[in-house]
DNA sequence: AATACGGGGCG
DNA sequence: CGCCCAGTATT
């Protein structure tokens, strides 16, 4: 018989994984958590940059709950799937609150905290507390999928029942937290999407995608739909080299995150900006549309520019602030490149 | 059970 | 340019 699938990544781990990210050295509870975090739905190379800066800012779950919202979602501006920020943020505040700041070691608490589902608390358990609990991302679904040639879409949930059945069953109860990251590294390394290095892989002797020579028909694409057209009109208010920025709100696209106010539907620019602003606009103009896609929909921006009149009244304080164009807070990525690319003087012809 | 959420990387 | 990536929350 031949060893288990469990113990040739173990082996295959010891010799070809990646021992050296920066949340394994030291591999802490508090680090693991973050970096799972931030690795969801991102790949490690651009999670590098974000973690070490991240560590450097908040070193700790105290540090973190104690930090204000606005700097948190500055160190993550630019990652994407801003929820998770405000969520890691609730989530270190009921750590300190609830569990004396110490990340809790069992799945029902971690699952309790917001932004920590099945596979976060599995990776958490496993790698940072050697507790056999199984994860199931990206990469384990690649793997698992291709190995037991499981047919179809794993976001089906028919499908992802049948991984993570795969998850659990060959979780080992020894050396867990090495068993999810060589899963992980195998995926990331050699068991990749395209052109996988199958010559290289611990498990080829009995994969059946292998043996089927249909590796790269596993695991099975999302089935393709087409993104619906959106429109906005941002509208930048100018004040010589200061711009008003709006706090969004917590869902939604960007949430949370500090951008340029968004004209309502039927309303001018000017009428917008007496009434959801309390300013007069001068000198309203459009600027160019430029689009920005989004997973399920792409977004045509059309930015308007306009000087500060006199003050019309109260505007919504606390969600709208001024800003030097050379001081930004953390803004979506579009706005930011539409920002930098202002002229510093508002100059027209 | 399906959908929303986002930016970067890659061929 | 299309597709994917260390998933979770919401509906």
């Amino acid at each position: 018989m031949a060893t288990g699938l469990a113990q040739r990544l173990l082996d295959w781990f010891q010799r070809h994984g990646r021992h050296d990210l920066p949340w394994q050295n030291p591999q802490t509870p508090y680090r693991v958590w973050v970096s799972e975090i931030m690795l969801q739905q991102t790949q490690v190379a651009t999670v590098l940059g974000y973690f070490e800066r991240f560590m450097r800012r908040f070193p700790d779950v105290q540090t973190l709950a104690q930090a204000p919202s606005d700097e948190v979602m500055q160190y993550w501006a630019g990652l994407g799937y801003y929820a998770r920020a405000r969520n890691m943020h609730a989530a270190a505040r009921r750590i300190v609150d609830e569990h004396g700041g110490e990340l809790p070691d069992n799945a029902e608490s971690l699952r309790a905290l917001p932004g920590i589902g099945e596979s976060t608390a599995g990776a958490i358990l496993s790698l940072a507390f050697g507790r056999p609990a199984a994860i199931l991302d990206g990469n384990c679904k690649r793997v698992y999928a291709r190995y037991f040639g499981e047919p179809g879409w794993p976001g089906e949930t028919r499908i992802a029942r049948r991984l993570w059945a795969y998850a659990r069953q060959h979780t080992p109860a020894d050396r867990p937290g090495d068993f999810a990251q060589a899963i992980m590294d195998l995926g990331a390394t050699l068991c990749t999407r395209k052109k996988p290095d199958c010559r290289r892989c611990p498990l080829n002797a009995d994969c059946r995608a292998l043996a089927e020579d249909a590796v790269e028909c596993y695991p099975y694409p999302r089935p393709k739909k087409q993104r619906p057209l959106r429109q906005a009109r941002l509208l930048a208010v100018m004040d010589d080299d200061r711009v008003l920025l709006e706090k969004r709100p917590p869902s939604g696209i960007w949430g949370s995150l500090w951008s340029l106010p968004e004209i309502g539907e039927g309303f001018t620019a000017e009428d917008h900006a007496r009434q959801m602003l309390g300013l007069q606009l001068e000198d309203a103009r459009p600027l160019e549309s430029f689009t920005h896609g989004f997973t399920h929909f792409e977004l045509q921006i059309t930015p308007w520019i306009g000087r500060k009149g006199q003050s019309a009244g109260v505007a919504d304080e606390g969600q709208l602030r001024w800003y030097s164009l050379a001081r930004l807070p953390g803004v979506p990525a579009p706005v930011a490149k539409f920002l930098a690319n202002l002229p510093t003087r508002n100059e027209s012809s």
